[in-house]
RNA sequence: GGCUGCGUGGCAGAGUGGUCAUGCAGCGGACUGCAACUCCGUUAACGCCGGUUCGAUUCCGACCGCAGCCUCCA
C-alpha cells in the first residue's frame, strides 16, 4: 500500500486517487533561459522515478510537467543578448530536453508553456475577479487579495500575521496590501504583452501554474511536486488561486524534493553555487547523477561532491560487472519475487524510499554474484533489471557502461595489448606481461583475469 | 526575528524502543604468477544534557550546531 508523505498535512498519508487506477501528477518545471544545474536534475530525475513506480504499480499516470517560458528573467536575459524571447526560450527548452533525455528521464505526458495559455489565465483571472478574490489596480496590475482566500498559508504553515512580521519587501503602491501577489503584470515599454480585459501586459508567476494544470488535469487533481523552496510563494499562491478560482480542493497530495547543496548550502542561481547538468556530464555519465541522487531520500538535503559521484560511480561498476557474465536476459517482473521484489516493494510504498530500495538491489547483486546454477543467476540479474526499470537504472548494456567511450576509440589497440600479455602469460615472462598491463593501465583501462579470460574496462 | 526541517561509523545514507541496514573506503583471509574481479570474515555510529522506561540512537524536554523558507529560485 502505497504511502506518501503529503506537504498539505504534514503527515505520510495512504495514496488514494480520485479516480481508481488513474493518478493525475502535475510538477513545477523550468523556467527556460539557461541549462538546467544539478537541482533541476534532482526534480526530474525524482519525479520520473514516481512515475514509473506508479505506472509499475499499475496505475495509468498522466504526468504533466509545465515550461516557464515568460517571466522578468526572461525578458532580462533576451535584452542582454538582444534576441527575441521566443528564440531564446526555444533554444533553452532544446537544451533541458537534451539534458532530460541524456539522464534518461521520461518524457511527461504533456509539456505546456505558459505562453501557450493565456486564453485559461485570462479567463482564470477574470473569475477571481469575479468572485472577489482579485482586483484590478489603476496602473493595470491585476492582484489577488489574500485577506479574501481564509486558508491562505496552509501548505507552508504560515499566517497572514507572521508574514507581516517578516516582510521585508518594499512596499508597492498598487497592491492594496503588500502581501497580496500579481496575477496580471501591466506591461512596460518595448516589453513583450498579452492583450487583456486589463490591457496589454503579461501573466504572474503563479496563475499559470494554476491554469495550466486545471486545464490539463481538472480542477482537482492527486499529486502536485515540485522543489521545495516553490512550497512558499509559488505553491501557496497557486493554492489560494485554483481554490478561490473552482471552490474546491485543487490538490489531494503536495510533494516537495530535497534540495541540492554543496559544502552544506543549498545549490542555486541567485548564490552562483551551481553545476550545470552538461558540467556533471562531462566528467561522469549520466547513470552515475542518477543512481547518485537516488541514495538519499527524496525529501533530505543532498550534498554534491565529487566524493559522492565517485562513489556512485564504483557502485554502478559493480552492478554492471556482475550483470556483465549473465548470457541472456530474462524478463522477469519484480513484482512476482517475493522476497526482493516485496521488499522493494515495501520500500518504494513507503514514500517513495528509494535509498532504502537500493539496498534491496545491493542485496540481489550478492546473492547474483553468489549464484553457481546459471538459470538462477539469469533470474537474478533480470530481477535486478526490472528493479532498473522502476528506478532508471541498467537501462544500457553492460559494455556500454563499462568500456564507455574507449569501446570505439582504442578498442583494437587494448586488445592488442591483452594478446601481446597474454602471450607472456603463457610463456610465464611475469616480467614483460606486467610491463605490457602498466601500459594498458597508463590508458585508463583495468583488466581483469577471469576464467581463463581477460577482459577490460575504463577506470 | 518568525516558521519548517535536520544532526547516524572515515565518507555517503536508511532505519528501529532491546538481535543485520546498505553502498564506497579500510583491515584480515580465499582466489590470482602478481593484480583486478568475486567470495568469506571484520572494525566502527547514532550532536550535548536531562526525563520516561527493566532497557533509548529510536519517545519527551532543554541546549548546541546546521540547513531551508519568509524576495527570483527546483
Amino acid at each position: 500500500m502505497l504511502q506518501i508523505h503529503n506537504n498539505l498535512t504534514k503527515k505520510k498519508e495512504v495514496f488514494t486517487p480520485i479516480v481508481p487506477g488513474k493518478v493525475s501528477l502535475y510538477v513545477c518545471g523550468m523556467t527556460v533561459y539557461d541549462l538546467c544545474h544539478v537541482g533541476h536534475a534532482r526534480v526530474m530525475i525524482v519525479f520520473d522515478v514516481v512515475t514509473r513506480y506508479l505506472r509499475a504499480s499499475g496505475y495509468d499516470v498522466t504526468y504533466i510537467r509545465n515550461i516557464t517560458d515568460i517571466d522578468d528573467k526572461i525578458i532580462a536575459r533576451a535584452n542582454e543578448n538582444g534576441e527575441s524571447i521566443t528564440t531564446l526560450t526555444e533554444r533553452f527548452i532544446a537544451e533541458m530536453h537534451q539534458d532530460a533525455d541524456a539522464l534518461n528521464v521520461i518524457r511527461p505526458d504533456q509539456e505546456p508553456k505558459a505562453t501557450e495559455s493565456m486564453a485559461d489565465i485570462i479567463t482564470m483571472i477574470e473569475t477571481l475577479i469575479k468572485k472577489g478574490f482579485a482586483y484590478a489596480a489603476d496602473n493595470g496590475d491585476v492582484y489577488y487579495d489574500i485577506s479574501k482566500f481564509e486558508s491562505y498559508g496552509k501548505l507552508s504553515g504560515r499566517n497572514i500575521d507572521e508574514l507581516r512580521s517578516g516582510e521585508r519587501v518594499a512596499v508597492n503602491e498598487a497592491k492594496e496590501d503588500p502581501l497580496d501577489f500579481v496575477l496580471w503584470k501591466a506591461a512596460k515599454p518595448e516589453e513583450p504583452s498579452w492583450d487583456s480585459p486589463w490591457g496589454p501586459g503579461r501573466p504572474g508567476w503563479h496563475i499559470e501554474c494554476s491554469a495550466m494544470s486545471s486545464r490539463c488535469l481538472g480542477e482537482q487533481f492527486d499529486i502536485h511536486g515540485g522543489g521545495q523552496d516553490l512550497q512558499f510563494p509559488h505553491h501557496e499562491n497557486e493554492i489560494a488561486q485554483s481554490e478561490g478560482a473552482h471552490g474546491c480542493q485543487s490538490v489531494n497530495y503536495w510533494m516537495h524534493n530535497g534540495f541540492v547543496r554543496i559544502d552544506d548550502e543549498k545549490m542555486s542561481k541567485s548564490l552562483g553555487n551551481f553545476f550545470t547538468v552538461r558540467e556533471v556530464l562531462a566528467k561522469y555519465s549520466a547513470e552515475v547523477i542518477r543512481y547518485f541522487i537516488l541514495t538519499s531520500h527524496y525529501r533530505s538535503p543532498l550534498n554534491y561532491s565529487d566524493e559522492s559521484l565517485e562513489q556512485a560511480k564504483s557502485a554502478l561498476t559493480r552492478y554492471y560487472t556482475s550483470l556483465r557474465d549473465v548470457v541472456g536476459k530474462e524478463a522477469i517482473v519484480w513484482q512476482d519475487d517475493n522476497v526482493f521484489g516485496q521488499r522493494f516493494a515495501d520500500a518504494m510504498d513507503d514514500d517513495f524510499n528509494t535509498a532504502l530500495a537500493m539496498s534491496v538491489m545491493a542485496d540481489v547483486r550478492q546473492a547474483l554474484n553468489k549464484q553457481k546454477d546459471a538459470e538462477q543467476a539469469s533470474y537474478l540479474a533480470g530481477l535486478l533489471y526490472s528493479f532498473g526499470d522502476v528506478l532508471g537504472l541498467f537501462q544500457q548494456e553492460a559494455d556500454a557502461f563499462l568500456l564507455g567511450d574507449q569501446k570505439d576509440n582504442e578498442s583494437e589497440k587494448i586488445e592488442a595489448l591483452i594478446e601481446a600479455r597474454n602471450t607472456a602469460r603463457a610463456e610465464k615472462d611475469w616480467a614483460k606481461a606486467d610491463q605490457v598491463r602498466d601500459e594498458i593501465v597508463a590508458m585508463g583501462i583495468i583488466l581483469e583475469d577471469n576464467a581463463g579470460k581477460t577482459t577490460w574496462r575504463k577506470s
